[in-house]
DNA sequence: TGTACATCAGTGAACGCGCGTTCACTGATGTAC
DNA sequence: TGTACATCAGTGAACGCGCGTTCACTGATGTAC
């Protein structure tokens, strides 16, 4: 029995969809031909109508989360107008990712895919500098505003604001959620705001 | 032919190596039976002569990653006395680590392995963890000698030096060794002595 | 020192499995007349 | 409005591949006599 007919269109953004939750879940070890088939309810051989390769649904996901990723920046812009704020806000939406199992930081890993892995590591690339692009440019906005210290690379400090994220998404994914990613968000954010707001004052540490 | 016949112990020690490399060097999904089996000089059925399956080798590679960790705080601690400077030690030897290609970062990601996953989870939890506590032992001893501000957890302030190295060494890798990680840590240093001291004055940001 | 035997690391053929991918097909949908 | 036809999303059988693992074997090494 033939299954209803979609659009390819529709199709594919369901098929990225499910190929994400998949990756967000199990890994991408996991994330098969025959899984996102069953999800989105179709036979694995009928994903081909829709994507050449496996690949190239990895390459969707890779959008699809770099998408998300622009859209936490610009909600969290529009908040506030303070650009402290604006970043707390960021980190405050990306740890309610991970507590909400929507967070996709195995497919950081791309060390898959069989033909073009240097595409796909590429395509990650670019989806994670964008995203530190993005940061950056709320951290230029601080300092220009005075909120920030001048004296340091705005993607260092965007870095910095992932590095709260990253480590924390590892061990919540290890320990299946047990580990309070709110806390200690709400704790590292402390100590960012000491590292680079412009009243803390900087001691030459050596 | 048959290859020379090493004592079992020798062997495991080869073959955990050899499987740390393989996964440091290309990822836990091309660090295969075979692929260290032919590292090591030996048919692949031959690995089953010294280790049960597949996990027991993933564990014995974890052991040693934690071996490995623990020795590098060790060293950092032996060579100088201010826990500030330890501190420094610890991150510039674990971003060498990563300059040199033998940071084991995908092993953090082990959504592979079939039977025990949940086994090896806790495994790599209880390394993450032990480095982490090693670290907060460095911080909780610069608190006591006044160098580290006492409002804030130990574990947290760890959690922030191993968020410098995390995402730096991820992005390395993606770049194939395109990222100046030497420079990042440098500068992420100095955010971060900004953080964790205590002579800078912490405003409570909301 | 020389022989007989137990031990056990290394071999290679074979297996079952899950996977990505192909291909000839079917049958529903939309368009042209 | 009704029929004929092209399009193309979905099907299911089949494939080749790499993988982890097993098993009966071989032959070097070390020990007992």
């Amino acid at each position: 029995m033939a299954e209803a007919k979609l659009e390819t269109e529709v199709r594919r953004e369901q098929i990225a969809e499910a190929a994400m939750n998949l990756i967000a879940g199990q890994g991408l070890r996991r994330m098969s031909i025959a899984a996102v088939a069953r999800r989105v309810g179709i036979v694995p051989s009928g994903i081909y109508r829709h994507f050449k390769n496996k690949d190239e649904i990895i390459h969707a996901v890779l959008d699809r989360v770099g998408r998300r990723l622009s859209e936490n920046v610009e909600a969290a812009c529009r908040e506030c107008d303070d650009p402290l704020e604006q970043l707390k806000g960021v980190l405050m939406r990306h740890i309610r990712f991970i507590r909400e199992g929507r967070a996709v930081p195995r497919m950081v890993f791309a060390d898959d895919a069989q033909t073009d892995n240097s595409r796909l590591k590429q395509h990650a690339v670019k989806v994670f500098s964008g995203y530190i692009g993005q940061v950056a440019e709320i951290v230029g906005q601080g300092q220009s505003r005075g909120r920030i210290r001048l004296d340091i690379d705005p993607r260092t400090v965007a870095m910095m604001l992932l590095g709260i994220v990253v480590p924390a998404g590892i061990i919540w994914h290890l320990t299946d959620g047990g580990f309070d990613v709110t806390r200690h968000a709400q704790q590292s954010w402390r100590l960012f705001t000491a590292a680079v707001t412009n009243n803390a004052n900087h001691p030459d540490q050596q």
